[in-house]
DNA sequence: CGCTCGAAGTTGACTGTGTCAACATTCCCT
DNA sequence: AGGGAATGTTGACACAGTCAACTTCGAGCG
């Protein structure tokens, strides 16, 4: 299928179009990007890709078939984020995660209805077993980092997936308030969004709970930065 | 206005509804529970309140206030959750803390799509300066406890909003990610949603560094249950 | 007591959306 | 060259949000 598409890309006629799929998913993006999450319609991403209204069923079976593939190219690119993140601190596992962490929180503000859409009502894992795998692929990285974490000593022993979905919940958590704009906003104008993100880290990283004096919990970096403080 | 609605709710003629409002709250409420997010609808609401299509438009400009009400609905039923939560375990925070989180979860389970319209993209907060009262009202019970639990030395000490929001982080991520289901399902099939609360909670209590062995860093409970283990 | 005015509800209509059936066009394989 | 099969198009239906014009009721005023 997509290897028909590709080979058909080049000679598009007025009639056939070449490569709809794509064109239809670029353009859903875009009308996501620009007009919101309810501005995204079946027929409008018809017409970005100029074409008729009912062209886009040869395609999808469904209008959430479409939301689906915009919201798993959604997890690609943020699985690429988070792993470019984790690249630039392949010595430091913390300084990884923070930094991973700090990627997905930037990618949900820099694109927060595709943020919104990948965890949203409309598309279910149940029914797009490839969307579900996307996103899975995204979150294993944690998981990996963790991993290394403990095998460096800097995170505590541990079933890696249970303390990443500890770390997942945090981070999703943080993205999903941003992106809803329910992050107060006396915190936000004091605190830049990023700063939150390496707060929330931290804070997971060394507990809410009172902890004696210990020597190399955290590499070298001041103690008292970005605190939120309204 | 809620004067009036009150005043007249008793004589209620076959003509006039009498409490028209609470009734179209009531019915897309009961809508949003049964079709999920997608089969609320205006009319929808209208006919269950045994009205015709239009009259909503008295008591709502819109049909995203009227989704404002049900979520300013559903966060004041959270704050509630939460509180009595916080009421059963007035002497332990920590305790506390986890009561809490366990109340959200589980509110977020028995009513999804609830959860999901107050936390998404159909009610912003600045349009409904009542739906954002009460979604700061659920939210300033954490940032309470956090503070019992600094004056009774459970808690590290810092800016109690910065540590409560952390907190605040994970169990609203674990809830959305609950609520969309995109928790793995071999991690659900062997840790029911409360013990994930609790794991996160401890997670965020104790942190994810590794720590050196502290006395009286939890009360008595053994160290190693509602681990992840999939 | 009767009357009028405004609030609350109704009817009918318009546009836009998801979706389908029937039809048209083009590509590719034999 | 020719016939499927894939791909697009047209026209239509039901239903949603929303508005304008109309109707009915309740309450306060003379």
């Amino acid at each position: 299928m997509s290897r028909r598409a590709a080979a058909t890309a080049r000679r598009r006629t007025a009639y056939h179009h070449g490569d709809l799929r794509a064109a239809l998913v670029t353009a859903a993006t875009a009308l996501l990007d620009t007009e919101g999450p309810l501005g995204v319609t079946l027929r409008g991403a018809a017409r970005g890709a100029g074409v008729s209204q009912a062209a886009p069923y040869r395609h999808f079976s469904d209008k959430s078939a479409l939301l689906a593939a915009v919201a798993e190219d959604g997890f690609r690119r943020l699985r690429h984020a988070i792993a470019r993140a984790a690249r630039t601190h392949a010595r430091d596992p913390v300084a990884a995660l923070r930094a991973m962490a700090i990627a997905v929180v930037r990618f949900a503000a820099a694109h927060p209805s595709h943020y919104r859409l990948m965890s949203g009502p409309a598309v279910r894992g149940r029914d797009h077993p490839a969307l579900r795998d996307a996103a899975v692929g995204a979150w294993e990285l944690l998981a990996g980092a963790i991993e290394r974490g403990q095998r460096a000593g800097r995170i505590r022993p541990g079933d890696p997936v249970a303390l990443s979905f500890a770390l997942w919940c945090s981070i999703h958590g943080l993205a999903v308030l941003a992106v809803d704009e329910q992050i107060p906003a006396n915190v936000l104008k004091v605190v830049p969004l990023e700063q939150l993100a390496e707060h929330a880290t931290r804070c997971l990283l060394e507990g809410l709970a009172p902890r004696p004096p210990s020597r190399a919990a955290r590499p070298a970096r001041p103690a008292s930065r970005a605190t939120a403080r309204p």
